[in-house]
RNA sequence: GCUGAGGUGGCGGAAUGGUAGACGCGCGCGCCUCAAGAGCGCGUGGUGGCAACACCAUGAGGGUUCGACUCCCUCCCUCAGCACCA
């Protein structure tokens, strides 16, 4: 008979807790072992099964890992500050702190009816005021040491969700939430200088593991590149055209320089020709996204300047155009259309002249396409012969001794803007204050403009002064109307008696900071506040950071890579060169599950009416079942379609379990056999290795196999046997096991035992069967004892009837009926495992 | 274009130098049953053959090896990320 979850699921599951079963200890003697998953956001659509996989496989690995003796931290809490919170409370009036609760009380009670062995002792939330606190904290350690400043900068503005992002929230010129099409808009921002760290985000990976896949996508969205900064002289204006360019050995190949819009703006300033104001215009007007359409043809116009080649001295035509991005570089090129595809178009079009200066080895066909490739230099000068890569030392050498040039490395990476204009955020811990401006000498002020230190305020320039630590957290005032605004301004400017401030330093009239934090800030340090969550003192105490750090497993989407990663491993190195965190690298081994797609193979969503509910599958089959299934589905790493019939299958197995325990149970006293002996000793190691190298679809075969192997020797297994059993199937079905555990009469938790040991010597064979080719193909088996020596299996094999006629000197082999002679020439002997005769 | 991961039965997938297709789904046959959509048992890559058995088969082609899904080379295709990044 088939077993009943409901009956016993929920029982445990309050047993466990009452039995405080979960819970980490700090500065515990054992090895301790910090397994992270991403933290939910707690939305009103709940937890779908693409939570279940990530918190259902680490929870077996915490399960593991508790059984052989480590001492687990295994946390949760909520990312709850974000958009569809605020976009909910703008359609219902209702609050987001509100609906935020709920939520996270319906997510905890699903989490919790999975029977996953969080601590929930520990449980935190972002907007929580105890929690932001330290999140504004962190914030303002960054602009004490100068990595947050405020800009005017062009920023991507989504007109739909009426926000800002950062780069890495833009995909393809689109809001990455929404779709919509971004636009450029200049405005005042915090920003934080994460290109910093380019340099130390990239080298460090060589120090963690993470997925091949998971360090090539941060390196190339990092984009680092070496070459040379190059100056260019404007004829007629006082003024130099910096370039910067990989290939410092092409040069001699410049024929004409290219400015970005922006960058021709600055340069050439008001007094251009019309038709060159007007390029610049309508360019500087476009949407990121109208330049990445237009981008297959490119457009640009002669500003009617000429700049001076640094080494030719001749005269090279400077032209406007956008395929020049502002972002990268100086904003400004050296065209060099023999050897570069866009330079090469460029010059086509506008019939500027192309100059070879690389020499491919296979010769090229210039008139068609560049050489885009190193080779030898020609036309170049003193420098002609070298090689590309020796000259690109050269050249750079000379430049710099002539002060015309210089080594330098550029970087994709921009720096974070971290302003937004919404509600539902951390509010920046920042006043602006004119009368401590004012207060200054005229020296302060030039060297606070030049830096980063004021701000303009309808068109009035303010000190910026920070929130001191006692008066943290400043907390989210409680607003009317959450919309955000057409100008880009926060719905928090409106609440007048929070904006209104006295200056913490000098106690005049100040006004708040109105914008809020991304809500990447709260989920960029979360993992060190699972260490000490109720600390009021400290973001948490050293000491158990020391314990606790690095995380030894950290489980999240691949959608996080180029976002939620790389900002936290940032905020952390920064907490790393304060002497905050102990450790470099917050995580030790970062892996990625594959997204669940719903039964078409389809993106899940309801649109579409795809989307498995997982408390339905909770429901009908049970936890066990819902959880095997998600580690059963496919590789772990791997997008997989959920599959209503494999789920099935798992409650089979499940049965089948409960039936075989049945058996196994009433049939004793029984010995196993040392078949089943050695079959479950093989179990125990599979189960152990595979969880902990994630491959728990494999771990769960096993078990299916061996289940299958209890039923065809007639349940005939002894009870240590059978407990064994239940002790490896405990971190995946773990209310099954524990019932079927107490139902053996034993005392306390089956995930209190230790994970049993398998014994070597029971996993080897005392027979073997040796697999006999002939050639290398397979031709049959025969068993011997384990260990036989090599004359003994050649023996043995040679009977065997289907071996036999390969190996009879002038017999017809079976193939093509082509007599041939079989002459022995040498045997190949795998001890316990295979002999291959090698037949001439 | 660059980077990364892949390509194996009807399907999800096992096997990283040694008997290809574990385990699950599906399908077929049988048992149980008034009857099953439940359960149990057996079978299940393709071709030929009554059968024993033989041959073919891991995207394509070549190579290394006694032996290749696995290693090397060339090519094709799929997925993911980035992309006018100089």
């Amino acid at each position: 008979m088939s077993f009943d979850h409901r009956k016993i699921e929920l029982k445990w599951q309050k047993y466990w807790e009452k039995e405080g079963l979960y819970q980490a200890k700090d500065f515990d003697k054992r090895l301790k072992q910090y397994i992270l998953i991403e933290f939910p956001y707690p939305s009103g659509e709940r937890l779908h099964v693409g939570h279940g996989r990530s918190y259902c496989c680490l929870d077996a690995v915490a399960r593991l890992q508790r059984m052989k003796g480590r001492n687990v931290l295994f946390p949760i809490g909520w990312d709850a500050f974000g958009l569809p919170a605020e976009n909910y409370a703008i359609k219902t009036g209702i609050h987001p702190s509100i609906t935020t609760k709920e939520n996270i009380a319906n997510a905890k009670k699903q989490a919790q009816s999975w029977g996953l062995s969080f601590d929930w002792e520990r449980e935190i939330n972002t907007t929580d005021p105890d929690y932001y606190r330290w999140t504004q904290w962190i914030f303002l350690q960054l602009y004490q040491k100068g990595l947050a400043y405020k800009a005017e900068i062009p920023v991507n503005w989504c007109p739909k969700d009426k926000t800002n992002l950062a780069d890495e929230e833009v995909v393809a010129g689109k809001c990455e939430r929404c779709g919509t099409p971004v636009e450029r808009r200049t405005q005042s921002q915090w920003l934080l200088k994460i290109t910093a760290y380019a340099d130390r985000l990239i080298d460090d990976l060589e120090t963690v593991d993470y997925r091949e896949d998971i360090k090539a996508q941060q390196v190339n969205w990092i984009g680092r590149s070496e070459g040379a900064k190059i100056a260019f002289k404007i004829l007629d204006l006082e003024s130099k055209i910096e370039v910067f360019t990989t290939r410092p050995d092409t040069l001699y190949g410049a024929t004409f320089l290219v400015l970005s819009p922006e960058r021709a703006q600055e340069v050439l300033g008001k007094g251009v020709r019309p038709e060159v104001e007007d390029y610049i215009r309508k360019a500087l007007k476009k949407s990121e996204l109208q330049r990445q359409e237009q981008a297959k043809e490119k457009t640009g116009v002669f500003s009617g300047f000429y700049a001076q080649h640094p080494l030719t001295g001749e005269k090279l035509p400077v032209w406007v155009a956008d395929f020049v991005l502002s972002g990268y570089g100086t904003g400004a090129i050296m065209a060099v259309p023999a050897h570069d595809q866009r330079d090469f178009e460029f010059a086509k079009k506008y019939d500027l002249p192309v100059k070879e200066v690389i020499k491919s080895e296979v010769g090229s066909a210039l008139s068609k396409q560049p050489f885009k490739g190193e080779g030898t230099l020609v036309n170049s000068g003193e420098f002609d012969g070298l090689q590309s890569k020796v000259a690109i030392d050269k050249i750079t050498q000379f430049l710099e001794q002539k002060k015309l040039g210089e080594r330098a490395i550029d970087y994709k990476l921009r720096d974070w803007v971290f302003s937004r204009q919404h509600y539902w955020g951390e509010p920046i811990p920042i006043i602006f204050c004119r009368h401590c401006w004012e207060r200054k000498s005229e020296k302060e002020q030039k060297e606070a403009r030049e830096g980063i230190d004021f701000v303009k305020i309808a068109g009035k320039e303010h000190a910026v002064v920070t929130v001191s630590g006692e008066d943290l957290p400043v907390e989210l005032p409680y607003v009317e109307n959450y919309k955000p605004t057409e100008t880009g301004e926060s719905p928090l400017a409106t609440v007048k008696d929070w904006v209104n401030v006295r200056c913490p330093i000098c106690k005049s009239q100040a006004r708040r900071e109105t914008d809020t934090m991304p809500n990447w800030a709260g989920s960029s340090w979360y993992f060190l506040r699972y260490l000490d969550p109720k600390n009021d003192k400290k973001f948490a105490n050293p000491d158990k950071l020391k314990y606790w750090l690095p995380v030894d497993w950290y489980n999240g989407g691949m959608e996080h890579t180029t976002l939620h990663l790389l900002y936290s491993r940032f905020w952390h190195k920064v907490l790393f060169d304060l002497g905050l965190v102990p450790t470099k690298e917050p995580y030790a081994r970062r892996t990625s599950h594959g997204v669940v797609l719903g039964t078409d193979g389809q993106k899940m969503s309801k649109s579409r009416g795809n989307v498995t509910n997982p408390d339905e599958v909770v429901a009908e089959f049970g936890a066990d079942t819902f959880r095997m299934y998600e580690a059963f589905m496919g590789p772990f790493e791997q997008m997989i379609a959920w599959d209503p019939k494999g789920v099935l299958g798992v409650h089979r197995f499940l049965d089948r379990v409960w039936k075989a325990h049945e058996e196994v149970s009433s049939q004793q006293p029984a010995v196993s056999s040392k078949e089943l002996e050695r079959e479950l000793h093989r179990l125990i190691k599979k189960v152990e290795e595979d969880t902990l190298n994630l491959k728990f679809n494999t771990a769960i075969a096993a078990m299916m196999a061996f289940i299958n192997e209890v039923a065809s020797s007639e349940y005939l297994v002894a009870r240590e046997d059978w407990q064994l059993f239940l002790e490896v199937l405990a971190p995946y079905a773990p209310h099954l096991s524990e019932e079927l555990w107490h139902d053996l009469g034993e005392e306390g938790s089956v995930h209190r035992q230790s994970w049993p040991k398998w014994d070597p010597k029971l996993i080897k064979e005392e027979t073997v069967t040796i697999a006999i080719q002939v050639n290398g193909k397979f031709r049959g088996t025969v068993a011997v004892s384990a260990g036989a020596a090599e004359e003994e299996v050649v023996a043995r094999a040679r009977e065997v009837e289907s071996v036999k006629r390969y190996l009879e000197e002038g017999k017809t082999t079976a193939a093509g009926g082509v007599p041939q002679k079989a002459g022995l020439a040498k045997t190949i002997f795998v001890p316990d495992n295979l002999i291959n005769f090698v037949v001439s």
